[in-house]
DNA sequence: AAATCTTAGTTTGGAAGATAGACGAACAAA
DNA sequence: TTTGTTCGTCTATCTTCCAAACTAAGATTT
């Protein structure tokens, strides 16, 4: 099986302060920047690129012609449509030239893998119950699935991408992640070493916000996604860029106080977004009420109370919902609208959008899939 | 008078996507990073230089000789206490070789303007009241306050900052400003056209953050600066980078509401952040009370309740409040921590830290030199 | 006192990368 | 057939950083 060496790649920020630069970043950053204009902008010739990237035509000619030793791309033909002039010859990117393992950690009942290629598309997947295996148990459950795709394919592997629940740090290591026992787990480092290809780890809420915002989508974008699930998670991407926070904590915001005299939570507080919109509890509460619409209303109203603080804040305007859908209806995302504009300038509350995930159930391997292409290739 | 040219700096980014990059570019970077290297780690030689910023003696040397002739740096003799080998020469900032003027136009009665060098040293200060101006007629007296300190000087002029209230967006274009009826006015382009220097304009509140991330200091830190005054905005810095949201308006969080049976605001709401910590209510409302420190502590309680979820989904650790001190004193403070505490998880909340600004009044002055600095020698 | 070692800073000769300008190729229009 | 246009490439040049060698200036050792 070909593979992709697994050294670590010079995309891979790691979170170090400003370096200096070499004229070698100057390549690497234009060769990206020439991938991820025909990543988004489709067939190109390399005029084209010229044009698009402000590089002339000589080095988009060299940049593409590296591109094509490497098969990332490919000649497509001469463009037909055309005026006056020499036909342009059309390169594309070859969706297939690499393929990214993803693992999507955050069901509480099963670990999901998948392969996904330079496109997003799904090629393959695989699942299995963890059966409430926890600590080095689930560590190797969750190899076992990544092995298995990598063994079930030849095509080259770009490396492996994974959202996991709980605090992670930017190496790739699993801090905490109370519901599978896991503290200190070097996540990355284990799958790189044992699939010899590049790991990259993220917060599930975090790919899923990534995964969202568009495999080879514009950059410069900001987005807010929230996760209902077992408990409750958010991914905050600020202008392209994670925020990761202090602690790597970042978008943990299950146990924010909503309620001060609601129910108890399992972390010994009251109140807890968790114990309002968590999944599990929001059911159980819907089936023991009289009107549904009732309840859907006030659990998306108390989610918009704490979101208002954070919208103004950032004056953001796109906030993405993700998990069941039948939870997470019209109803419920109208009461969390409203619960924000009532509580917000109309500047910035008019322009706030609350809406559901656009890509379903597979926001986290796209957005595990987009953390690799972004560190290995730079396309982001 | 000298002068260094206005034309747009390259390190001013002024929002727009990744760009080609050409070989200059890391030459830039890496001068910046020499002169940033300077800033921070005082007086140092070329050889220590080298180490430090991992580029070789050579290029170091190189970039020295630049700055020496620039006036940037000097040559400060030879090290003495230093075992064997050939005496380093040490290199430091001239300090005054540029001075910025900088305008802060956040009080509602005085705009004010000073001269601040390298360092942040303030050298010459002016003000002028308001009297009511408003329109072009504000922006002919935060000219003249420039003008003026801009003809008391023989310095060679870096550029003009300026701290003003309203939304600002990159560009410098004041895009609303209430009190001062601005609206879409180009502050910057003004500026920059009258004292023929660059000119970079920020909205007060993050002026004042970036003032307290501190002139020349560490670059990838986080802050949240609240300032109340007449109202209350705010600034976020992440990683290093100033947050400006989707139409440049993060930060304005004095329409918040925390209180929806509260006090009526002049916005037409209830309870808004605002009617409950800007300087004058508070005011008025603790020279009504009978007990002073319980009205501070449950005013910095309903602060610190708007703040929980935003601290918790940034993970952010330093809180800042800038503004009047003898109302934003320990009491009401602590009132904002505890609030913080109850309503966030334990390791999101122990972390984090509620503080009083560390520059007094002039921290909206630092804040706009630091933003001249950043966007003219790149120096973040 | 001479030789040796160590560190600072400079000189020199690449190597890598982007570019401007020139040029052949391929096609449309006159 | 000629002219004009656009594509893509070739070449010479410029910029930038770097490795290696070299000079400078002191401490340490012999």
């Amino acid at each position: 099986m070909e593979r992709t060496d697994s050294q670590p790649s010079p995309f891979a920020r790691r979170g170090q302060a400003r370096r200096k630069a070499v004229p070698g970043d100057a390549r690497r950053h234009n060769r990206a920047l020439v991938l991820r204009t025909l990543f988004r902008s489709g067939p190109l010739s390399r005029a084209d690129l010229a044009r698009e990237t402000h590089l002339t035509r000589v080095t988009t000619s060299d940049l593409a012609a590296e591109l094509l030793a490497d098969g990332l791309i490919e000649e497509l033909g001469t463009r037909t449509d055309q005026g006056v002039g020499k036909p342009a010859t059309l390169l594309g990117i070859v969706r297939r030239s690499r393929v990214t393992i993803t693992l999507d950690l955050s069901d509480d009942e099963v670990f999901r893998a998948a392969l996904v290629d330079l496109s997003g598309a799904i090629l393959d997947r695989r699942s299995s119950k963890r059966e409430g295996r926890t600590g080095k148990e689930a560590v190797d459950l969750a190899t076992e699935l990544a092995v298995a795709l990598s063994e079930s394919t030849d095509d080259v592997l770009l490396g492996v991408g994974v959202g996991s629940p709980g605090v992670v740090d930017p190496d790739g290591v699993v801090l905490e992640a109370p519901n599978l026992a896991w503290d200190g787990v070097d996540l990355a480092g284990h799958l790189a070493s044992v699939l010899n290809i590049p790991a990259h780890v993220a917060n599930d809420a975090n790919a899923a916000a990534l995964g969202e915002l568009g495999l080879g989508g514009p950059t410069e974008r900001s987005l807010f996604l929230i996760k209902v699930g077992q408990g409750v998670g958010a991914g905050l991407i600020l202008d392209g860029h994670l925020v990761m926070g202090d602690r790597f904590a970042a978008g943990e915001i299950g146990h924010v106080v909503v309620e001060p005299r609601g129910e108890h939570c399992a972390c010994g507080r009251r109140g807890c977004l968790e114990t309002v919109i968590a999944a599990p509890l929001l059911r159980r509460r819907l089936s023991e009420a009289d009107d549904e619409a009732k309840v859907r209303q006030a659990a998306g109203r108390r989610l918009g109370v704490a979101l208002a603080p954070i919208v103004s804040t950032l004056n953001l305007r796109e906030i993405v919902l993700s998990g069941p859908l039948d939870l997470l209806d019209e109803t419920f995302r109208d009461g969390a609208l409203d619960a924000v504009r009532e509580r917000t300038m109309p500047t910035v509350g008019d322009n706030v959008e609350v809406r559901p995930t656009s890509l379903g159930e597979d926001d986290v391997h796209l957005g595990a899939a987009r953390l690799v292409l972004d560190r290995e290739l730079g396309v982001s």
